[in-house]
RNA sequence: GGCGGGGUAGCUCAGUUGGUUAGAGCGCGGGACUCAUAAGCCCGAGGUCAGUGGUUCGAUCCCACUUCCCGCUACCA
């Protein structure tokens, strides 16, 4: 039986430059990605651009272009942003493609027509920066402008007809939902949240605006374009050639395993997107990660502090591998984690030089000068070999639950502790005392080789290229990198060659 | 205002279904070694586990209150 999986990105709005916030968002999602496909599942991974809206609309009416191809070139820094971050999705949607405007109006017509939309009218204090309605009370006037007490932008009255979807009739079916899904939205804490904002009651949504037209168009009112969530959201079923759904992708990944979202739009999905697809009677996914933020130090990067650490001069100045491995294992996840260039340069010189880069190039070496980079021959397992290879063997299927339930911290400290016991394992060895000792030197030395090859395995979905550039020493194929193999504590042919190998990752000089 | 989460070593964080000496990494001090990117290994210093009171034979872990931080939400208007 085939094994699937489904994992989403947001989509992101590409009013702005890629930040560090889309990269961990891409980053965490391609550790899970790659991680599932090593345990031989097919992965269909998507990510991609939200390209609706009036801000786009008058960011290309200033430049004097027109929206698509203004939105052309705006998407393309996001695709440009998934090759520099090695990421392995499968799939890139844009909002502005005809599947999903085709399955948008598909989505919208069959909530029509079960009842579940009405026309109405709309007025509020809208700020077109943020996106948002403020009430009365969140609006303040300054140098003769009205402004959002909230976040000091600009807003306009509006008052205009709308369509509303009928969310409020959804409250008690939402909460029962959660209540037979407890893992649909986690972590926990933002499930909480959710929860009480439910039962708090659920007013009509307003899903469509008259007062801009860079959007998809209502299919049964030409005057109004359908607003941004019942847009955005339906991107992950447009992607499975939704409204198809009798094909293989739709089959095959619907509902998607897991959408891993910020915090910051959690509600969309954990309360609007459910309730859009149970009214349409199709299944909701099966799960919401809602993760934190990347801070600079202690602070939200913004750019008039000045603080904001670009992922692209990251990756340019430190390498990709060394963002992502930060990132992984320095933020505790499901919790805001904070990035500076000395935490950065401290975990590259720990973790990656230190302790593994170290820990291959001492073996390695070793093996050189004794064996002539060939695999031992002649060994025998004894005590304290099988433990250390046994650390991984054992623990596939407890590593497995790790990524399955996104622990993803605590699956970067079970390889760093990996590690340590492997640099600690060559130490207490002593090989280099072991010289007159044939059968136990040949063990010290394929049991090194071996750790780091099962090692080099787990840090695949993490550090794909480095981990690509160890197992390369071995003469391993893609094929050959999967938790099969990793079992195996004598997967390494006797006598096989082994390459030298580089500096994996240099060390910085903090005089620099 | 309501609800929720949290305050554990200099820093970042684990943990305890309540039970003798509370953990890791980084940083710091010392030691032995030499295969290695002056890396790795060992030892050590450093914590009244936010405060007060309670339950208990016993609380960092349970309860109450206080205080500080964060998130969600509401409203005073």
């Amino acid at each position: 039986m085939d094994k699937n999986f489904f994992i989403t990105t947001p989509i992101y709005y590409p009013s702005g430059k890629p930040h560090m916030g889309h990269a961990y968002s891409s980053i965490v999602s391609d550790v899970i990605a790659r991680f599932k496909r090593l345990d031989r599942y097919n992965v269909e991974f998507l990510t991609g651009t939200d390209e609706h809206g009036l801000k786009i609309q008058r960011a290309a009416e200033e430049k004097g272009l027109d929206p698509k191809k203004f939105c052309d070139e705006l998407s393309k820094t996001f695709r440009d942003l998934s090759k520099t971050l090695n990421l392995s999705n499968t799939d890139f949607i844009r909002t502005t493609e005809d599947r999903h405007i085709k399955s948008v109006q598909n989505l919208w017509k069959i909530l029509e027509n079960k009842n579940q939309i009405y026309l109405s009218k709309y007025s509020g204090w809208y700020s077109v920066s943020d996106e948002a309605f403020y009430s009365d009370n969140e609006i303040k006037e300054e140098n003769g402008i009205n402004i959002s007490s909230i976040s000091g932008s600009k807003v306009e009255w509006v008052e205009e007809e709308s369509y509303f979807f009928k969310l409020s009739e959804w409250e008690n079916k939402l909460l029962k939902f959660y209540e037979e899904n407890p893992k649909f939205i986690l972590p926990d804490t933002r499930r909480n949240e959710v929860l009480s904002f439910v039962k708090g009651g659920l007013k009509d949504l307003s899903v469509s605006r008259k007062s801009f037209s860079w959007g998809i168009k209502v299919p049964s009112n030409k005057d109004h374009v359908i607003y941004v969530w019942l847009d955005a959201l339906t991107n992950y079923i447009s992607a499975l050639n939704y409204p198809d759904t009798k094909n293989n992708k739709y089959k095959n990944y619907w509902p998607a395993d897991l959408h891993m979202i910020g915090k910051d739009i959690l509600r969309f999905h954990a309360v609007y997107w459910p309730a859009f697809l149970l009214a349409a009677d199709l299944p909701p996914p099966k799960r919401v990660y809602g993760h934190g933020w990347i801070l600079s130090g202690d602070e939200k990067m913004s750019k008039s502090k000045g603080n904001i650490l670009d992922p692209l001069e990251i990756v340019d100045k430190y390498g990709l591998d060394s963002l992502r491995f930060y990132l992984l294992k320095e933020v505790s996840f499901g919790n805001d984690g904070s990035i500076t260039q000395e935490k950065l340069e401290s975990c590259i010189n720990s973790d990656l030089a230190n302790n593994y880069g170290n820990l291959c190039q001492r073996v390695i070496s070793f093996n050189e000068k004794n064996y002539n980079l060939l695999v031992p021959d002649n060994i025998n397992f004894e005590k304290e070999d099988l433990k250390l290879l046994n650390k991984v063997s054992d623990n596939i299927n407890t590593l497995r639950s790790y990524i399955d339930n996104q622990e993803l911290s605590i699956y970067s400290n079970f390889i760093i502790d990996c590690l340590f016991e492997a640099n600690k394992y060559f130490n207490d060895q002593e090989p280099w005392k072991k010289k007159s000792d044939v059968v136990r030197l040949n063990t010290i030395v394929y049991v090194s080789l071996e750790i780091i090859r099962k090692v080099s395995i787990l840090l695949n979905p993490i550090i794909p290229d480095t981990s690509l550039k160890v197992l390369d020493i071995f003469n391993l194929k893609q094929k050959d990198i999967n938790f099969d193999t990793i079992k195996d504590n004598k997967f390494l042919k006797p006598n096989s060659n082994i390459k030298k190998i580089g500096i994996l990752f240099k060390k910085i000089d903090k005089n620099d």
